[in-house]
RNA sequence: GCCGCGUUGGUCAAUCGGUUAAGACGCCUCCCUUUCACGGAGGAAUGAGGGGUUCGAUUCCCCUACGCGGUACCA
């Protein structure tokens, strides 16, 4: 019988969750809710000096932001807790498996200090080696218990010598693994050093703690980015020795997310030099003050950045690029996923905003719009505040007309502002060189039409405006750029008439008649 | 340097030996629209190079080139 499908997501609050780091989520989310089973996340704060504060919750909301909540962790609890490797560390967790491999032989005490490791790369360095390893080749030249004297290695323990744990590799040997999304991978034990799994401090290293941890919750699945595929063979060879292989999980290393120019994987910095977020929500570096703009606060629904993160790497094979949550749930597959690195678009993932802002009823995402419009010209008599303040029904009706237009959250105030409050500014220019006594009579005389009006519609307003022009002999054509000008400011926006119809006949009027007072 | 993983238009990509090599983004043209968009119809643009295997290779194998990742008491 097949096992319960666990998965897990395992960070280090060292500092804002970025595009690859959310994509991970999603596949890992993704995979576990296809098949039924546990997404967990688990928090890898063995690194002390990388350690930042506040980094932790701003997963927790990051991950809240897109709907990919974790059924266990840190902050939700479970079966298998604690979920921070620092609380576990605390419990003697890894500890007692690092003793088990000193006793199985597969690991040594190493009482190196960084300056001997830096003394030692520096003298084995060679044109042909620019970077040796502590590997089979030197460790006998090294401070540990392979070749230091046994009473020595004792009394360097006794007297509380700061000291390592290391694994103990073998040369010529061929670790074999399957990747989910490569198939068969080999790699030799020669290519791998003698990683240190237990560090002076007590933590254990990634190396360690992964393996440890999977195995202690269970986790049937274990995805990561490309990054750790060298590394793999250390991973699959502590799994043989601790627990078996049979246990182990089935491991999917996932391509990386690259620059959009250039080469490389994807940063921070790119989206500073690019213009584009590269973190989930805006992060601000406790220590630096600096803060990274992200994905929610330039104007990205949630849905759409799910949405592009989870085609940077993966798609049906039907051609489909806009899937919901519950469709991506529903066809996700990791023999999908590519294999190749994707460079990121930015252009894209705004087509995909554009497609989510157009699809969905205003209704559900007004709220988040709201947000944006936060600076707006001071009010002052009850008209404009009423105007500057629509209910929820006005201000989402509004919203629907011009979404169309709109690529991001931001771009509504650019194209609905003048619903709210009269223009700051106005194209004249585009009226003047064609402005004349009789149009300036007719618009004279519009008003006072409208202030007639018995009803207030796009259709019978737009029937009536068509019909005066007629009756001055001038072309509508001539009239309505000038119209859409004195009540949006600018050439652009839904149909004027439909402007119109929203705005009201009170506002419509003063509109026209300030602007008529300025030509 | 070494080890590993990759390589289809500018970008994301389909294809699981036989296709006029899909589709999307972006770009260009036209239509719709008396604005800006949306929408619609077109267009330019792709198998890194060289060897094999095969009746037939984008597809399978090898080599080369290139790219990326790793080579930490960081994850």
């Amino acid at each position: 019988m097949a096992r319960k499908v666990r998965v897990r997501f395992a960070p280090s609050p060292t500092g804002g969750l970025h595009l690859g780091g959310v994509r991970t989520v999603l596949y890992n989310y993704l995979f576990a809710r296809r098949h039924g089973g546990d997404f967990i996340l688990r928090i890898e704060d063995t690194d002390q000096s990388r350690y930042v504060p506040g980094a932790e919750q701003y997963i927790f909301d990051s991950l809240a932001w897109c709907g990919l909540e974790p059924d266990e962790g840190p902050h939700k609890g479970g079966a298998f807790g604690p979920y921070r490797q620092s609380e576990r560390k605390a419990l003697g967790i890894y500890e007692k498996y690092a003793k088990q491999l000193l006793e199985q032989g597969h690991a040594y005490y190493a009482f190196d200090t960084p300056e001997e490791l830096d003394a030692m790369r520096e003298k084995y360095k060679t044109p042909e080696n620019p970077s040796p390893q502590y590997n089979f080749a030197i460790r006998h030249k090294m401070r540990n218990s392979l070749h230091l004297p046994p009473d020595e290695t004792q009394k360097l323990l006794a007297s509380g010598t700061p000291h390592t744990i290391r694994i103990k590799l073998e040369p010529n040997h061929d670790v074999h693994f399957t990747d989910m999304i490569r198939g068969a991978v080999t790699f030799s034990t020669n290519g791998v050093d003698d990683k240190v799994l237990l560090k002076t401090d007590g933590m254990p290293t990634y190396h360690l703690a992964v393996v440890v941890d999977d195995y202690l919750m269970q986790i049937s699945h274990a995805f990561r980015g490309e990054e750790w595929l060298p590394s793999a063979p250390v991973h699959i060879l502590l799994w043989t020795w601790l627990f078996g292989v049979d246990k182990m999980p089935h491991w999917a290393h996932l391509p990386l997310i690259l620059k959009p120019d250039g080469h490389g994987k994807l940063s921070k910095r790119d989206g500073d030099r690019l213009g584009f977020p590269v973190f989930a929500m805006n992060w601000t570096d406790p220590k630096t003050g600096e803060t990274a703009t992200g994905f929610r606060e330039t104007g990205f629904l949630p849905q759409a950045f799910v949405n592009l993160l989870a085609l940077l790497g993966w798609n049906d094979g039907t051609g489909q690029e806009l899937f919901t949550m519950d469709e991506l749930r529903e066809s996700f597959s990791m023999d999908r996923v590519h294999k190749g690195g994707a460079k990121f678009d930015y252009e894209k993932a705004k087509w995909f905003n554009h497609e989510w802002i157009k699809w969905l009823p205003a209704s559900s995402y007004s709220d988040l719009v709201r947000t944006f419009f936060h600076e707006q010209p001071a009010t002052e008599t009850a008209a404009e505040r009423e105007l500057a303040e629509p209910d929820k029904e006005k201000f989402e009706k509004v919203l629907d007309l011009v979404k169309e237009r709109c690529h991001l959250l931001p771009d509504f105030v650019q194209q609905a502002g003048f619903f709210f409050h009269r223009p700051a500014t106005y194209d004249l220019d585009s009226i003047r060189p064609k402005w004349n006594e009789a149009k300036q009579v007719f618009f004279a005389e519009l008003i006072r039409q409208l202030e007639l009006g018995t009803t207030w519609e796009a259709g019978p307003l737009e029937t009536s405006f068509k019909e005066m022009a007629a009756a001055k002999g001038i072309k509508a054509g001539e009239l309505l750029a000038p119209l859409r000008i004195m009540l949006v400011g600018g050439k652009f926006g839904p149909p004027v008439f439909e402007i119109a119809a929203i705005l009201g006949r009170e506002e419509t009027i003063g509109r026209i008649r300030h602007v008529l007072g300025m030509l």
